[in-house]
Order: structure tokens, then sequence, then C-alpha cells
RNA sequence: GGUCCGGUAGUUUAGUUGGUUAGAAUGCCGCCCUGUCACGGCGGAGGUCGGGGGUUCGAGUCCCCUCCGGACCGCCA
């Protein structure tokens, strides 16, 4: 199947029942074991590794010739398949060997600034600088590899459902609202620049007018906002667009396509998704992305609505505006040190807690707490019971402004489930977050701004408040989160020209400048535009997601960017030719 | 815009309170070795301790500035 005039077989392909042929194999020497007289060299291509076999029985000429061959050097090598003596296990190719009879050096390679192997000494720096190296590397493979299996089967699956991949342009406008945009100059017209599309959000809703009520396209987004490890400046996504659709339908398309693909990826079978309201996420996991992979829930001994804490005398409880926490099975036993270093966690201005207070409940139902000077054990007793704590268990509590206490605890139970090995990396637990708020309002700029974007329709039930409470509007929006990584979000998108504007007047926009901005999508909206709804994946994510159950995104991007957005192997971004620049009227 | 961690042979790193010639592993080079598969044995070369300035009799080590990398907060509709 991979044969050319270059070779017969992959390093992948030979098996016992090849012996006795002559092959011709092309590769990257990838170790090579030299002894006094006979050579094995390891011949790797991405299909797999096969040993070759110089020995002076064979030719004496070549056999000195192995000798000096050096690692990642290309060669092509013609030879008889013949069965091992010593068989290797460990490699498919195992059962043989080629003892090669011609050798062509097709390409020199000089020693590599890092070992290629599985698990190689480099660091992220030198790996990033010498990208083509670090690919070869069996891991990285592995994840590209995958990650186009992974496109394949949601082209599968999309196709099977009817839905049609339309390219949308790259040079675009420019618009506020969301991310900061990347900007190209326009050399026609000076002065003016194009945007680089941080989706293709408006087109999707734009071929909906046109009537392709099943849309989808796997592509590239840019954004300029500081990197993360997994953010990206520019990402890939799987855009996806519905015509006469409810919620109900996308969550239920959307839902199949993911089965569909950890079926095909990973050969499992995903358990139902539930729904969660992000009200609910919030208040039982402090995050609106939780990882359902294990429990310890946030329980509240006081908050916004009710105070279960009696009178202490203790300032820390009594004037905190929340008091929550989380019961941690089986930890009493945890030392001083572990405790330390806990509270330490939740103390780093990141998560910024004012401090942790731990109550242990000890196996023989004594009570050890940081504040038993302030609470008697039996108080702490009848608190620890509203956590469904029992004996042997661990009860941390943190006391503070609400938003802060929350994202603090949900990080802190993140930290335990990871300590206490409760985040399988072989379990998947998806679940739909729905009835995000619609606005939220901007402290720095002072005004409200759309929580998933601007083009996200409300519950009708909520249509009466836009104008008058606008924090209590619930948007027509979901997100996927998968074992606490947000996978995807979308919504069912407003579809005509009055409930646009008013949405448009609700962020700050005037009548002339929404007119300006979004013009074409008004006028669109007034030509028939049906009700129409859809959804977007991060694509990275989801692979990094499928293939490896992991957060990090780089190892499954082929050239990605460092943290503070170059590209280290070509050092970009550089200056331009001066020339240029005076073209582009810069 | 901010916080934290790191930068020492090609590579990954150790380096005590500031004190003799900066140590190891791996890679590389040479010699030996005919069944290894992380081959093995012996020997060798390889360092502007990221850069600049300062403190000191003396700086890899302490201080200041700076460059580079990583993680995070803000930001990311």
């Amino acid at each position: 199947m991979h044969a050319t005039t270059y070779r017969t077989h992959t390093c992948g392909d030979l098996r016992l029942s090849d012996a006795g042929k002559e092959v011709t194999l092309c590769g990257w020497v990838f170790r090579i074991r030299p002894f006094g007289g006979m050579t094995f060299v390891d011949l790797r291509d991405r299909y797999g590794i096969t040993q070759l076999v110089f020995s002076p029985q064979i030719d004496a000429a070549l056999a000195r010739q192995a000798e000096q061959l050096g690692r990642e050097d290309v060669l092509q090598i013609t030879g008889q398949v013949v069965e091992r003596s010593n068989k290797n296990p460990a490699l498919t190719t195992g059962d043989i060997e080629v003892r090669v009879t011609q050798l062509r050096v097709l390409n020199t390679s000089r020693t590599p600034p890092f070992t290629l192997e599985d698990q190689t000494d480099g660091g992220e720096e030198l790996r990033m600088k010498y990208r083509y190296l670090d690919l070869r590397r069996r891991p990285l493979q592995q994840n590209l590899l995958l990650r186009h299996q992974v496109a394949r089967a949601v082209r599968e699956f999309l196709d099977s459902q009817g839905f049609v991949e339309i390219e949308t342009p790259h040079l675009i406008k420019s618009t506020p609202e969301g991310a900061r945009d990347f900007v190209v100059p326009s050399r026609l017209n000076p002065g003016q620049f194009y945007a680089l599309p941080q989706s293709p959000q408006t087109f999707k809703q734009l071929l909906m007018v046109s009537g392709f009520d099943r849309y989808y396209q796997i592509v590239r987004c840019f954004r300029d906002e500081d990197l993360r490890q997994d953010r990206q400046p520019e990402f890939t996504q799987i855009d996806c667009e519905m015509a006469f659709v409810s919620r109900e339908d996308v969550l239920q398309m959307f839902e199949q396509m993911v089965r569909h693909v950890f079926r095909r990826i990973r050969h499992v079978e995903l358990p139902e998704f539930p729904r969660m309201s992000y009200a609910e996420a919030i208040r039982t996991y402090g995050t609106d992305k939780p990882d359902l992979r294990f429990g310890m829930t946030l329980h509240y001994l006081k908050d916004e609505h009710a105070n279960l804490l009696e009178e202490h005398h203790f300032p820390v409880l009594d004037q905190a505006e929340v008091v929550a926490g989380i019961s941690v099975p089986g930890a009493a036993s945890f030392t001083r040190k572990q405790l330390d270093e806990l509270t330490d966690f939740v103390r780093r201005p990141q998560i910024g807690a004012g401090g942790l207070i731990h109550i242990r409940w000890l196996t023989d139902n004594t009570i050890k707490s940081s504040i038993d000077k302030y609470v008697p054990a039996e108080t702490l007793l009848s608190y620890a019971a509203k956590f469904e704590a029992k004996p042997g268990d661990l009860i941390l509590l943190i006391a503070g402004q609400a938003s802060v206490t929350r994202r603090a605890l949900s990080e802190l139970r993140l930290e335990l489930g990871r300590r206490l090995g409760l985040r399988a990396a072989d379990q998947f637990m998806p679940v739909w977050i729905v009835d995000f708020p619609l606005l939220e309002f901007d402290e720095q700029q002072r005004r409200w701004a759309a929580m998933h974007h601007p083009f996200t329709s409300w519950h009708p039930d909520d249509d009466a408040l836009l104008e008058t409470e606008p924090a209590q509007v619930r948007a027509n929006a979901y997100d996927l989160v998968l074992n606490g990584v947000e996978i995807g979000g979308g919504s069912i998108r407003i579809h005509n020209r009055t409930d646009q504007m008013r949405m448009f007047r609700r962020l700050g926009l005037s009548e002339q400048e929404a007119e300006q901005k979004f013009g074409f999508i008004l006028n669109a909206f007034e030509y028939g535009a049906p009700p129409h709804g859809g959804i977007a994946f991060g694509f990275d994510r989801f692979c990094s997601m499928v293939i490896a159950n992991q957060e990090g995104i780089r190892d499954f991007i082929a050239f990605p960017k460092n943290n503070m957005g170059r590209d280290v192997m070509l050092d970009a971004p550089s200056d331009i030719d001066p020339e240029l620049k005076k073209e582009l009227g810069l």
C-alpha cells in the first residue's frame, strides 16, 4: 500500500509471514547497536520500527559502513526478511529482522539536540525550536494521527446528518464585543484594516438566512488574547449551525456527535449527558465547568439566602458573606503538613481565599479543628453532619466573599480530586450546562456585556426583564463540559431585527453604531431569517480530551505558539521590510 | 497589567553558610566486543554558570536591572 519507487514496505509492515522475501525499506536511524563485526540498526518511520542486521557474514564492507551511521540518518536498504533467533515482543515487527545486502544513505543528519525517544530528554523550549524533530517522536505522531481521525469521525457523523461544509472568509471586518481582533492592513485601502475572524459566527447565521439549514466547518479562528496551556491565538473550531431547531434539537444532535467520536476513536460508550443549570453548577461545584468524575460537592453553612451558623463571636465566620466547604472522604488522617499545604494552596494570590478552616472528624468520633477555640465540639459535629460527612472524613471550610469563596472551593476540590486520584484518565463524564445568564455587568467598562455573544437569544419568560432586570435574564445558551473542561458552547440565536436591536441597545450601542458595525446581519434578518441555533467545539481541546483526557493542547497542534504568542521555530512575529510597511500605509 | 517558578557541558540536572580545580547522568568522539534491542566494557573531549551592573579579599551562590522559557490571575462574547 505504501510501496513507492523508493520502498517496497514500511518499517511497520513486516511479519513472520514475510520471511524469505527481499524487501526495500526507507526510514530514519533510530538506534544503532554496533558490536565487533555485526551491527543492529533500528530503522524508524511513522509506521513502526524494523531491526536491520549488518554482518560480516553477509557483506564485510557493508558491516563496517554501518558502524559509521549516525542517529537520524535517512536510509534506503535492501535485504532479506528472516525470522529472529531472539524475538522482541515489544515491537510489532519483533519476530523478524532484515539482513541488509544494500545500503544507500539518502541523507545524513547532524546529531539531534535532544533524543527522539518517547520520553525525550529535551526541554520545552528546545523542542519547540526544533518542532520538526519533536514531531518525529512517537507520542506526538500519535496525537496528530489521532487528531486526523477525530476530524474524520466528526465529518463522517455530520455528513451522515446532512450537514454541509462551507468555507467562510478569513479577511473580515473588525467588530466590537468579544475578544481583541487580530488585524491585517489593507494595501489597496491605506489606513484601513481587515480583522481575522474570532469565529465564523455571523457568516454561519447568514448561511442560515440563505437556506443552508445544516452547516458545519472545521475552521481556524483567531483571538488576540493572552495564552494559556489550553489557549492559542489561532485555534480550530468545529463550527456548526442548524435552522428550524430548538435547544433540544441541538443538544440531541451534538450529544450524538460526541458519542460517535468517542465510539470511533476510544471505543468508549459515553454515559448519558446530564443537564445542569448554570445556577446549580455554581452552587454545588463553585464553577460553570464542573468535573463530575467525583463528588466532594460544596455544602453551605451560610450563603446569600440562609445562615445555619450559630453566633460564635469569631469574625471570620460571623462577618463572612458565605461560609461553605467540602467533605473529603477518609482524609481526617491528613497531617499538619498536608493541611498547611492546602491552606497555602487556597491563599495563593491567584485564588485569594483568606484561609482554610479544617474539621477533622476522627474515627473515634472525636473532633479536631482549627477553630475549636471558638466553636464547641458538639456544634462542630452538627456542622459536620450537614456535609454528609462520616467519622474519618475531613471537612474543609472557607469563609468570605461569595464569588472568591466558591472559586477557591472549586479549585480546592479539583486539587484534592487530583491528589486522591479521583480524576481517572480513562473516565469521561460529560454534562450540558444550560440557562446561563444572558448578560453580565462589566465593572471596568461600566456596562452590560453579553456572556456568550450578542447574537444569543433569551428565555421567552424573561423577555420583559431585558430592559428592567438584565441580570435576571436567562440565555438560551448551553456549554458542553467534559471532565471539567469546556469543550463546546452555543445558543439559539436571535433571528429578527427588533430583538437584535434590543440586544445591541442593552449592550450600549446606539442605533447608528449598531447599523455601522452590524448592519449586514440586521438587514439579513429583514429578509426571512429562519429560527436557528448552533454550537462550536474547540477542536484542539476536544482532541486533547478524546485522545489523552488532558487539558493542554500544544501537543495536539503541529506548530503551536509559546505563551508569549511567539513561534520560536520561525521567530515570529518579526519586523517587516520598511518598504512593505510604507506600501501598507503604516 | 500583575503573581509565582526556572535559566549551570549538546541535553537533563546537582551544587551546602559566599571559599581549593563546578559534579553526575545521558549524548558525542576513540578503542574493544558476532545476537543486541535503553547492548556492554575501557578511555577522551566538552562549561562566558542567560546577559549587564553592584556588594565583597573572593560570587554559580547575595543585591539591582535586563533577556529568555514555563505556570497562573486579569483577559479570552
